[in-house]
DNA sequence: ATCAAAACTTGAACCGGTTCAATATCGGTT
DNA sequence: AACCGATATTGAACCGGTTCAAGTTTTGAT
């Protein structure tokens, strides 16, 4: 019973913890998964002090700090995370989002990373697919897990999960989406402004039909643009009509709808998309369709899609600053780690008008100028 | 001392725990994180037979099994999943990739995601940055959190990643890029052959002198690609002129490395992308250049960016199955977990040419044939 | 009614890192 | 040599879900 531990009584042996492949000489050499009673042993001192080293307590003297690192050198030794969070804390950060697929989720958990990588943290990232239902059980997996906090870019409908985690007491910041809830920090994107300076821009180029495509009316984050939209439309004189189509843009639906639009007594002569997905179905629709931008219509999207400078013409769009939202969120919820009880925060930055040649006046703007020698 | 558990002697209390804003007659409701003492305290039970209930064994009466999870409900209980794989399995798959913002990683990671959600496990990611030392830092984490196992798109040298997997006896899964080591499972495309395939293509179409652009050299995918454009082009008679370049494409020096390769005395005719984020500077810097394709030079990329079909003139490109890769994976992984001694496999899958406009016959061949009258 | 087999229940020990009260060691005084 | 405070070390209890040997109840056949 050579592997079996210190003195302690045990009921239940497991067998030998030894690397495949190693013969008995080696044994100590080889455990496959040495604990901080393996390294204390071999260093002759007690399980209290190895803990002290791996946490850098420097209550420990020099010299059975060198044994026990050797000890931990020599066995391979790489403390259990598992285990230490069992205790006090994960280190283990929620990220609850729709999908990944979209480069704007992609590059949060990029910057997320990198920076939960330089703090001893990790990032256990789950995705709600715009389902509530979905969202709740996710996030329940998360808070199961015993994470520290998380980052939510919440569902249309998030308030079970941000019920549970209130009950459950776990940390959490909302971006994107503004909800009434005080209970929560947010960084978000003022939408509202965003969408009203780019519509007012729009209507400033002399445009009097627009129309909205949006995924999702219920989200919050489409709600405040199209406020923001209409607060820009109801300002405008002449009068601007504008319009609001919601739809799948995987789905054929979408290319019907818009040719409906096209074909209606006011047909919209700038068309605005809600995020990069409706972006690119756009562009492939008015292709197929053989619609000409800006001569026949101009473009403008939220959410800049990587390939919006490479189109052409190029696509004007609003820019997110992603990395910002992302920094501001993760120092948010570590604010929030160290002290719990501080008033929740909204922290607002601004999005800006990226303007490309998809976006110009409108095409009877353009006869009338003509027309009148101007 | 209400609050103490079943007669167990305690050293150290904890303070009470009772969510923020209870009283004291609620408390019982209220706890903030119960646990399978709580739970089997309140139904009245052993604590085996909470387990017992929580993990679904036949074995518990049903008259027991309502009242515990009565009690469950009670008291808003969700199992604490990191004391639960403090012994057994963690049900947490580690997925380490070079970045997530390419579209590739992305959808990999939503697709691992989504087989993950609906089995019971959580994916935790981690970046390598394309760093053999920062993947092993990553990948060392991953252990230390005992995931049951991992994912891995390595870097171009895993040897030391390779070797923490093996001796933590850590399961593993090697996606894309195939290695020697024969102590693993593999899920790659045939990067040789779909690289031959689509240059015998190239070069089938009259094209003479090519020009392979790749981010890192060093990759075992780069380097099986390259022997497949080799292959391709020493089979071809008249000769081919094959070059490459390497460059990171968020730099200048790749566009001065492009105009260079065009000054030379046989400027290549068409031009191979390795991957979206190349293909994407690559379009962008022929654009600037005002280098039109197909008519002065044709282009391919490698991993399909999803802006390829709406660029003008589209971009022909060779598609990887990415979901398929993803579901080969997960499920060589799952089978792996269960039975961790059965023989590594290596699966192959196949990637396709899509060919579309930007793909063309050379510039010079058009004239030959338009002289011919052809 | 009797009893053995089958079905069910119990709870202390366990996983591995952390904590902290108790204990041991050391340097410096008198 | 005896004593004291400061510093270092120890190890049992702890976190919470799981396990299984031992104990209890039920079932069913006699």
């Amino acid at each position: 019973m050579a592997w079996q531990r210190n003195g302690r009584p045990r009921k239940h042996f497991r067998r030998p913890r030894v690397a495949q492949g190693a013969n008995e000489d080696q044994a100590v050499n080889l455990i496959e998964k040495p604990t901080v009673r393996d390294v204390a042993r071999r260093a002759g001192v007690a399980v209290g002090t190895v803990s002290n080293v791996l946490n850098g307590r420097s209550i420990v003297s020099a010299k059975r700090r060198t044994k026990v690192e050797k000890a931990m050198a020599d066995l391979g030794y790489v403390p259990n995370r598992v285990a230490q969070s069992l205790r006090g804390e994960s280190h283990v950060i929620g990220l609850c989002t729709p999908v990944t697929s979209s480069a704007y989720f992609a590059m949060l958990l990029e910057t997320f990373e990198r920076l939960a990588s330089g703090q001893g943290y990790e990032i256990m990232q789950v995705l709600s697919h715009g389902d509530p239902a979905l969202e709740f059980r996710r996030v329940e997996a998360l808070v199961g897990r015993n994470v520290d906090g998380v980052i939510l870019i919440p569902t249309y409908d998030p308030q079970s999960t941000l019920d549970l985690l209130v009950q459950r007491s776990t940390p959490a910041v909302i971006v994107d989406q503004v909800m009434r809830d005080r209970r929560f920090d947010y960084v978000a994107i003022d939408d509202r402004k965003a969408m009203r300076d780019a519509i007012t821009h729009v209507i400033g180029l002399g445009h009097r039909s627009l129309l909205y495509m949006v995924r999702d009316k219920r989200l919050s984050i489409v709600q405040r643009r199209i406020e923001g939209f209409k607060q820009a439309a109801g300002a405008a004189r002449p009068a601007v009509a504008g319009a609001i189509i919601q739809g799948d843009p995987d789905d054929d639906l979408f290319a019907r709808q818009i040719s409906k639009a096209f074909a209606s007594r006011h047909p919209p002569t700038a068309l605005i998309a809600s995020n990069s997905a409706i972006a690119l179905s756009l562009v492939g629709i008015l292709q197929a369709m053989n619609v000409r931008w800006p001569d026949d219509v101009s473009l403008l999207a939220f959410d800049e899609p990587v390939w919006a400078a490479i189109v052409s013409p190029p696509l004007a769009v609003v820019r997110h600053p992603i990395q910002q939202i992302a920094i501001e969120a993760w120092s948010r919820l570590m604010t929030r780690l160290r002290s719990p009880d501080e008033n929740p925060k909204r922290i607002t930055l601004d999005a800006h008008l990226v303007a490309r040649r998809s976006l110009a006046p409108p095409p009877y703007t353009q006869r009338d100028s003509k027309a009148a020698g101007v």
